[in-house]
Parts: structure tokens; C-alpha cells; sequence
RNA sequence: GCUCGGGUGGUGAAAUUGGUAUACACGCCGGACUUAAAAUCCUGUGGACAGAAAUGUCCGUACGGGUUCGAUUCCCGUCCCGAGCACCA
């Protein structure tokens, strides 16, 4: 009987829906394990053969570890809040919340044609109101906590606020804004507003005025990791920095726990790395200058002399401090400018001010800054050194202010070296006339006490004495800011919060989910209120709410632990289920998350253990990335002003045009003549030039997009060749980390195994044959081809490195063939271990010989310890006609195996014949390990 | 500039982590079946040299050195490619 991937794939879909094959229960009677996809924001151009990549290899992941005995639980959801639906609607008035569903329908018909074994009993979608509850009681938790340093956790801020009471917050060390300090009795004496605001600088979701990234185009604010290169990551419009009053969350409390639990997960070491730099810790110190104006009658404003606090990772450096440097939108360029110096700094405050985001970081070679007017005293030196403003300091890092040392900072450096300022180099033999010395190493000079000390003992020694001398402190600073977390969009969540005298108020918990009101037009309102503005009645007992919504972040930080329980009405995650799931054993998706979603996931996760809600610190034990599938566009070649096309290898005689032809009317770089001139009516009567009488395209790798005709949509590959070639095939591809070009040439190659997989079954005669198998002892030859695939296919699965198990399964098929083996014994293992990769022919081939349930995953382990037992045994090697010493083999290899490896390298024979040997392990033809 | 990955046939890529380099697949060459084509199947396929042939010899994993009985794998230097970060003091 002929392979009917069609008819057979429908078959098996259909019933694994209606048995709800893949449904997973919370039982703990069975070792579970959690496989987790990045769910996808589902966007109107549907899926492409690039997306399923990940979702195919975490699939075999998962049927593979059922056939081990795990309980595992796959789900998938979607991420449907988003920039994309909300802007259709903007243009069509249509609901985003229509857009949406449509395209979810859509996604959802796609992936079941690929035989993913999702539990969709778990599906979330993260607009769903029932959903978004729980992204809204989580945002209530941090609004309703506050970061304590001496625990290092978060705590509830009733706790803080019976702390105030009692003793005010001298003895209270947190994480937290700019706040005074006060008795229990001045806090008593608060009015509310000023209580709600003190409050408001510890909250770990707070209120700040910050400067932010906003998106004029947008018409909204973006987080850091939406921003690249001073335009939006989405629509790639210019961002400017705005100070605005916005929601934020308090990562940065988390830094610290961010970067050390990084060590313990099993993550690849180019994302640990790109975490590490986001998160950016540096060890250093923090001290104070003096500010003392030479001359007061200079119009200097000071009646006293100001401590002006900086940060540095080179104390050891403080002897060559020859100027100061302030950030421009610091609050020290107010105190610190003169009357002389007004005019000149207000000219460059104005200046640095207009510039965007983008432009500045064009700028970033120009050196730019201008003298304040005032002067630092260094406190070691006591020389007093000019205080300049310049924007290559950063307001937000550190302390804003830095002491510059040109010698060894080429920062600081180039920025002397403009204003003519001096340069005093400090280590043995460096020379500074073209360029600093950065580096941390050499032996200090002119540096007072720190003078012969080699640079490593140099900064401890430095901070000690700053220490002692009470002028400054060891200090650890970080890179991350705290998230921006409310957008001026309509389609996310609301914020819980209205305001009650101006004073941001909790809705209660009880009252969740807040639901999104229904709006006519979606736009952001005419004076720049965000949409919500627009809504009837967007009040709470007659306060009005919060108008921005929350990012598309929100949703997708806690998805994974609501699908532990997606139906609990009572909580995120029921207390017994997150104890049986835990966390994610593997998680599948792509690095472009790595400093914006995987960072906020990891911190909300770790909020939610501090409050005891979660019972891990991490959300995601190991995290596999995987590539980008690109597109391969092909190019016709018109010449010039003509409707003549020219063959690709013959366009280098002619001035030609390149023009994107739509791949799926060119086989094989081969241009369907026919099917072009109907492709579009401009080229009804194209005329070609041909070679070797064929119409040879040019072809490239991009994007894999609309515009280029480059779309390879999985439907199409699988109606063609069926689901079960087409994950084979993703597969077969490359290692699933790498990115690479789709290209379907290789897919025949694919379905032919599968044909050839199907004709063991069938006497060797597909189309003519009747299925045929038999119940006779396999010879120890068919074992071995057995036994060294299961070995394969299991190390391999492991590793993820599945095309090499599929090249495996092509051996070993090539040489069952070559026999013609039609022994159940050895093609129902077989069956079995490629169940995992390709379900549909497995299930149905399982059925055939004989089984009456779905691939019974029970079976398998008789098998599996059936062929897999290794038993070794010594074989002796000798040379010279004398025994050596003995080889440990395992059972399935053979002797002639080991002689020719041995035949194969003779010098190392010799060699190991003159040497105390105690054992070599070897496979056939290959000496793997020698023990001495 | 800094930090991580990588460079293996015509192409995608293997190599059990120091043990016969190029498995598996595509493509290509030749053959079978066919009136023919498609499909299918079989054979060959790193390079150079020698031979009628089986076969043999040498060179080959970006380049130059080193360690080792033995290096695609480890070490040093150079050159390319990709990804991420980028005034973070």
C-alpha cells in the first residue's frame, strides 16, 4: 500500500484531539517534567516555516520524555496583547480584540497540522480577562511591597508603615528613591499626600518622575530593551528622551540576585554573557570631593562647601584626578555653575537638550562639554581641579558625576586632550602622548602612598583609605534601571490603580480583573491623553483610574506558572500544583528575549518567591535558543527598459534590474516560464533568454517576508509532503541553535526515508505489496543495527542535536533495507524511538503491526532495556603474536572492528606496546579511550 | 572598541570531545526501467600523481608555528565571518 501521509496525518490529529492524548494531569505519582515554548504574539501574516522550528524540537523533547515514564506538561498559549493589532485597529476602527482572535484561529489551524502534542486543555491567552487578572494581582503585590536590604527580599508594606510608626525609617535600609529621613513622630505628623508619596520611593511598582524613551510616532513610552540605537525595536521610529510621570518597576532592587542565580542555570554562555552585560555590575567605590571655589568673590554661590559624591571603579587611580565631570542633566550643574559661567552652560544645557537619542549616539565620537565655573579638592592630593559639565557622563549611572583621570581612561582622555586639560600618567614605563593607558596592570608612580604597588593591589589599598579617612565607602553598581512598565496604548492590561485626591490607590483585590473598557475610536485623545481617555465612565467610586496600560512584557513574565493551573479561579497558581511543576525544566525560544523578557520573567518570578507565592527562584532551569530560519528569495533579471529577462548566468552582459520573483513559481533556482508571464500582467509577454534552454534564477538569503516572495508557509509543505517530512526535515537542517536559510531542495531526500520506512513494512513493495511483517528472531547482525541506533538516538536527543539522530534513522533504515528486514522485533523499537520525531507514520505503522492504542509509550521500556543492556566483555589485543592487554567491548561489536583499528594506526600500536597499558575502550574501527 | 560564538567538499552539515576526517542528505556524473519525460531504483563523487584495472602514493579541516605515538579537536600568533553590548567611569 502506497505511503497516504495525507489521509493518515488527518487520521491521527483528529484522534489525539478527541482522546485528549496529551492532556496532563497534575499526578504526582509520576516523575514530571515541564517543556515550555516562548509563545508567540499571534500577527496577521500567519506562520512561516521559520517559526515552528523550536515548537518541532521541544516536541520531540516531549514525546521523547514520555516514552521515558514522565508526566510532562506541554502547553501553549498566546502572547495577544500588542503594538501590531492596536495599530490596525487605529487605521480600520476594527477592535483589536477581533484582529486578534481571528489570527489566534489561525495560528491554532496551522500548528495542529504539524502534530505538535500540546495539552491545550492549558491554552492562556494573555488578554483573556481571567488571565490578565493574575498580571493585575501580581502588579497589585509589588505596588503593595517594598525591597528590604537586610533580608534581601521583598516584604509587604504594611510592615514598613508599622516600622514608620514605631520608629520612623532611620534604622529601615532599603531599596528605594530619594527620601528624607524622619522620627515616628514626624511621620505621624505627615498628611496623607506626603505619607502616600514617601511610601511611593520604596514601592517596588512605583510612580516616578524619570526621564524616559518616549516614541513620539508611537505616541507612547518604550523600556530600555525596545529601544536600539535610539529608534523603536517595533516600527523603528525616532525615540527622545522625555522626563514624564510614569509606573516603574523596581528591578533594579533584583540586580544583584539577577546576576549571581545566573551561575546555577543551564543556559548557553552567550546568553548568561548578554545578561551579564545588561545587568552591568561593577565593583568600586563611592567618595566625595570638596567643592571649593578659589575665588568666592566669582560670584560663587556657595555659603558652604558642598560634598559632591562620585563613583569609580579605579580608586587606586585618585592621584591623577585633573578634573571632574557632571552629567548634564544632573542636579549638581544648578549648584555647581557660576555667575561667570552661567550663560556659557545654559548655551550647552540648551544644545544637549534638543538633540534625540539618535543623534547623540552619532555623535558619540564628537567631545562635547563646557566649564562650570566651580572647582573639586582632591582629597588626596588637595590640588584643585575645574568641575566641567559633559554629556558622555550619564545621569543615571552611579552618581551622575565622575572624577576624570586622562591618563588612564580614554573617556576622559579625549575630553583633556579637546579642552586642553592636564594629563598626569601614574603607571611605570606607560606612555600617554597618543593615547591612555586603560588597562588594570603595571606598577603605580607619582601616587603618594600607593606608589610601587602593582595596580591589583593598588585599588583595594586605595578603598581602604578612603575608607579610613571616612570620605568614602566600597560600593557595588549596576547597568539595569528599573523597568518603565505603563504605556499610552489601549490594548494591554489596565492598571488596577485609580486616584483618590491625586493619591494612586489600590482597587481591591476582590474586585480583579479590571477589565479593558470598550472604546469607539483607539487613537490617543487630542491634548495626548492616552486612549483610555475615551473610555465612559473610567472611574472607581467616582476616582478616575489609571489611563495607561501596562507592557507587553506584563503578560508574558508569569505565563508559564499559570499554566501549572490555568483554571484556578483562587489564585495565579494553586500551592500543590506549583509544588508538583515547579519551574521549567526546558524552555525553548529565541535569543531576542534575552534582555527584555527573560530578564523581567526571572524578576517577577523571584517577587513571587520572596512573597511566597512560588516555590523556585527561577523560573527556567535550562533554555535552549534556537536559530532563525531565513528566507532564500529568488531574482529574475529584466534588462533595462525592456520586458526582457535574462538568465542569471548570462546578466553580467547586459544592464540589468533585479527583480524578487515569487518563489513558489521556481524549482530549484529553475524559473517556471509559464507560470511567470501569468504571475502578474505586466509580464504576460515577457520575452527570456535562456541557458542550456533554462531560465536560471539569482537567489539570496533575507529576511523571510512578504515583500521579498520568499514566504515558505508550513500548510503548503505539508500538504505536499506531510507533517511528519516537514519536522523531520527542520530537523534534519542544522544543530536547532543555529540560524539558517530554508531551503526546500533538501526535502525529498527526507520524504524518501519516510518511504523507505513505510516499505519495510510492505515486503519491500510499496504500491504492489500487502503490509507484511513477521514474528521471527532478528539475526545479531539486524540487532546491532538496533541496538546502535537506540544508542544514538538517545545520547543525541539528550544533546539536542537532533539532525544527527535523523541522519541515524536514515542509516539505519538504509541498511534494515539493504537486508530487507521486515522483523517486528527490530522495526517496533524502531517505530517507537521515531514516534517522537515523526508521530503520524509512527502511530500508524504502530497500529498496523498489531497494537490497538495509540503508541503505548508502556511498552517501550521493555525494549529499550531489552537492546540497550551493554554487556562488555575483555577482548585481548596483541601484537608481535604476544597478548598486550585486553579491550573492553560491549557486546555489539565485532571482532574484525577491533583489528582494523588497530591495522589502522600502527605507530600507535607500537606505542602502546612499549607501554603499561591497562585497558583501551574501543568501537569499531576507533580507539576512543586509553587508561594507563 | 569590548565580550561571546564560528571558519571542514559544489551545498546543508557529521566526527562518540585527542583516535581510520568528510557520516547522512542535497546537487552533479553514469546506468536501469520508459517511445519519452517525471517518479523510482542502482553506481560513482575532496584534490594531485601513477596505473589498463583492482589499487597505490602524497597533499588535504582559514593561515603560520607548537605540544603529542597520534590534532578538525589542546596551546601561541595572524586573517576573515556572525551575534551581542557600546560613552556604564
Amino acid at each position: 500500500m502506497e505511503y497516504k501521509f495525507n489521509e493518515i496525518e488527518a487520521k491521527w490529529q483528529k484522534y489525539w484531539a478527541e482522546n485528549k492524548t496529551f492532556f496532563a494531569p497534575t499526578d504526582t505519582s509520576k516523575p514530571k517534567y515541564y517543556v515550555l515554548d516562548m509563545f508567540p504574539y499571534p500577527s496577521g501574516a500567519g506562520l512561516h516555516v521559520g517559526h515552528p522550528l523550536g515548537y518541532i524540537a521541544s516536541d520531540i523533547y516531549s514525546r521523547y520524555k514520555r516514552l521515558k515514564g514522565f508526566n510532562v506538561l506541554h502547553p501553549m498559549g498566546y502572547d495577544a496583547f500588542g503594538l501590531p493589532a492596536e495599530q490596525y485597529a487605529i487605521q480600520t476602527g476594527q477592535h483589536p480584540r477581533i484582529t486578534t482572535m481571528e489570527n489566534i484561529d489561525r495560528y491554532r489551524s496551522q500548528l495542529d497540522r504539524i502534530g505538535f502534542s500540546f495539552d491545550w486543555d492549558r491554552e492562556v491567552k494573555t488578554c483573556d480577562s481571567d488571565y490578565y487578572k493574575w498580571t493585575q494581582w501580581a502588579f497589585l503585590k509589588m505596588f503593595d511591597s517594598w525591597y528590604n536590604k537586610k533580608t534581601n527580599s521583598a516584604e509587604p508594606i504594611k510592615e514598613l508603615v508599622s516600622e514608620f510608626e514605631k520608629r520612623g525609617n532611620l534604622k529601615v535600609e532599603a531599596f528605594c528613591g530619594e527620601v528624607p529621613q524622619f522620627t515616628s513622630e514626624q511621620w505621624q505628623a505627615y498628611s496623607d499626600t506626603q505619607k502616600s508619596d514617601i511610601l511611593m520611593q520604596y514601592r517596588i511598582a512605583y510612580l516616578g518622575e524619570t526621564s524616559v524613551n518616549w516614541c513620539p510616532e508611537l505616541g507612547t513610552v518604550l523600556a530600555n530593551d525596545e529601544v536600539k540605537e535610539g529608534v523603536s525595536v517595533r516600527g523603528g521610529f525616532p525615540v527622545e528622551q522625555k522626563k514624564m510621570k510614569q509606573w516603574l518597576l523596581r528591578v533594579s532592587a533584583y540586580a544583584g540576585r539577577l546576576l549571581d542565580d545566573l551561575e546555577e542555570l543551564q543556559w548557553s554562555d552567550a546568553l548568561k554573557e548578554m545578561q551579564r552585560n545588561w545587568i552591568g555590575r561593577s565593583y568600586g567605590a563611592q567618595m566625595v570631593f570638596k567643592v571649593v571655589n578659589p575665588d568666592p568673590a566669582d560670584g560663587s554661590k556657595f555659603d558652604r562647601e558642598y560634598d559632591m559624591e562620585i563613583f569609580t571603579t579605579r580608586a587606586d587611580t585618585i592621584f591623577g584626578v585633573t578634573f571632574m565631570v557632571v552629567a548634564p542633566e544632573s542636579e549638581w550643574v544648578e549648584k555647581l555653575t557660576t555667575e561667570s559661567q552661567k550663560q556659557a552652560v545654559e548655551e550647552y544645557l540648551t544644545q544637549a537638550k534638543k538633540k534625540t537619542e539618535r543623534e547623540r549616539i552619532a555623535e558619540t565620537k564628537s567631545v562635547t562639554g563646557v566649564f562650570s565655573g566651580s572647582w573639586a579638592q582632591n582629597p588626596f592630593t588637595g590640588e584643585k581641579v575645574p568641575i566641567w559639565i559633559a554629556e558622555y557622563v550619564l545621569a543615571g549611572y552611579g552618581t551622575g558625576a565622575i572624577m576624570a583621570v586622562p591618563a588612564h581612561d580614554s573617556r576622559d582622555y579625549a575630553f583633556a586632550k579637546k579642552f586642553g586639560l592636564k594629563i598626569v600618567p601614574l603607571i611605570e614605563g606607560c606612555d600617554v602622548s597618543e593615547e591612555s593607558f586603560d588597562a588594570k596592570e603595571g606598577i603605580m608612580i607619582n601616587s603618594g602612598f600607593l606608589t610601587g604597588m602593582n595596580v591589583k593591589e593598588a585599588i583595594p589599598a586605595a578603598i581602604e583609605e578612603v575608607e579610613r579617612r571616612g570620605i568614602g565607602h566600597r560600593t557595588v553598581n549596576y547597568r539595569l534601571r528599573d523597568a518603565i512598565f505603563s504605556r499610552q496604548r489601549y490594548w494591554g492590561e489596565p492598571f488596577p490603580i485609580y486616584y483618590k485626591d491625586d493619591i494612586a490607590t489600590a482597587v481591591p483585590e476582590s474586585e480583579l480583573p479590571l477589565e479593558l473598557p470598550d472604546i469607539e475610536t483607539f487613537k490617543p485623545t487630542d491634548n495626548g491623553e492616552p486612549p483610555l481617555a475615551r473610555a465612559k465612565n473610567w472611574a472607581y467610586q467616582g476616582y478616575p483610574l489609571e489611563k495607561s496600560t501596562m507592557p507587553g512584557f506584563a503578560g508574558s513574565s508569569a505565563y508559564y506558572l499559570r499554566y501549572m493551573d490555568p483554571h484556578n479561579e483562587e489564585a495565579l497558581v494553586g500551592r500543590e500544583a506549583n509544588r508538583y511543576w515547579r519551574n521549567v525544566d526546558l524552555y525553548v525560544g529565541g535569543t531576542e528575549h534575552a534582555t527584555g523578557h527573560l530578564i523581567y520573567s526571572r524578576f517577577w518570578n523571584k517577587f513571587l518567591y520572596d512573597l511566597g507565592y512560588v516555590c523556585e527562584k527561577e523560573p527556567f532551569k535550562k533554555l535552549i535558543n534556537q536559530g532563525m530560519i531565513q528566507g532564500r528569495s529568488n531574482f529574475v533579471y529584466r534588462i533595462k527598459n525592456t520586458n526582457t529577462f535574462v538568465s542569471n548566468g548570462l546578466k553580467d552582459k547586459y544592464d540589468t534590474t533585479e527583480i524578487h520573483v515569487d518563489i513558489n513559481i521556481v524549482y530549484n533556482d529553475r524559473l517556471d516560464i509559464e507560470a511567470f508571464r501569468n504571475w502578474r500582467p505586466e509580464y504576460n509577454n515577457a520575452e527570456f533568454i535562456l541557458e542550456n534552454g533554462e531560465y536560471i534564477c539569482g537567489w539570496a538569503v533575507e529576511k523571510m517576508s512578504k515583500s521579498m516572495f520568499n514566504v515558505v508557509n508550513p500548510d503548503n509543505i505539508c500538504s505536499k509532503y506531510g507533517a511528519d517530512t516537514l519536522r523531520l526535515y527542520e530537523m534534519f537542517l542544522g544543530p536547532v541553535e543555529m540560524s539558517k536559510p530554508w531551503d526546500t531542495k533538501g526535502i525529498d531526500g527526507v520524504h524518501r526515508f519516510l518511504r523507505k520506512f513505510w516499505k519495510l513494512f510492505y515486503g519491500g513493495g510499496e504500491g504492489t505489496g500487502s503490509f507484511c511483517v513477521t514474528d521471527e528472531e532478528p539475526t545479531p547482525q539486524e540487532l546491532k543495527i538496533l541496538h546502535k541506533l537506540i544508542h544514538k538516538v538517545e545520547t543525541d536527543i539528550e544533546n539536542f542535536s537532533f539532525n544527527t539522530s535523523v541522519s541515524a534513522f536514515m542509516v539505519a533504515v538504509n541498511e534494515l533495507s539493504a537486508l530487507k528486514c521486515n522483523k517486528k522485533k527490530v522495526l517496533v523499537p524502531v517505530i517507537v524511538l521515531l514516534s517522537a520525531f515523526a508521530p503520524h507514520i509512527c502511530e500508524e505503522l504502530w497500529q498496523l503491526t498489531g497494537h490497538t492504542q495509540s503508541v503505548s509509550f508502556a511498552d517501550f521500556p521493555m525494549y529499550y532495556e531489552e537492546y540497550t543492556k551493554e554487556d562488555t566483555f575483555e577482548y585481548p589485543v596483541s601484537f608481535n603474536g604476544k597478548t598486550r592487554f585486553k579491550l573492553s567491548l560491549s557486546k555489539s561489536l565485532s571482532k574484525s572492528g577491533v583489528e582494523k583499528a588497530v591495522l589502522a594506526a600502527p605507530e600507535t600500536a607500537k606505542y602502546l606496546a612499549g607501554n603499561s597499558v591497562k585497558k583501551i575502550i574501543v568501537v569499531p574501527g576507533r580507539i576512543i579511550n586509553i587508561v594507563m
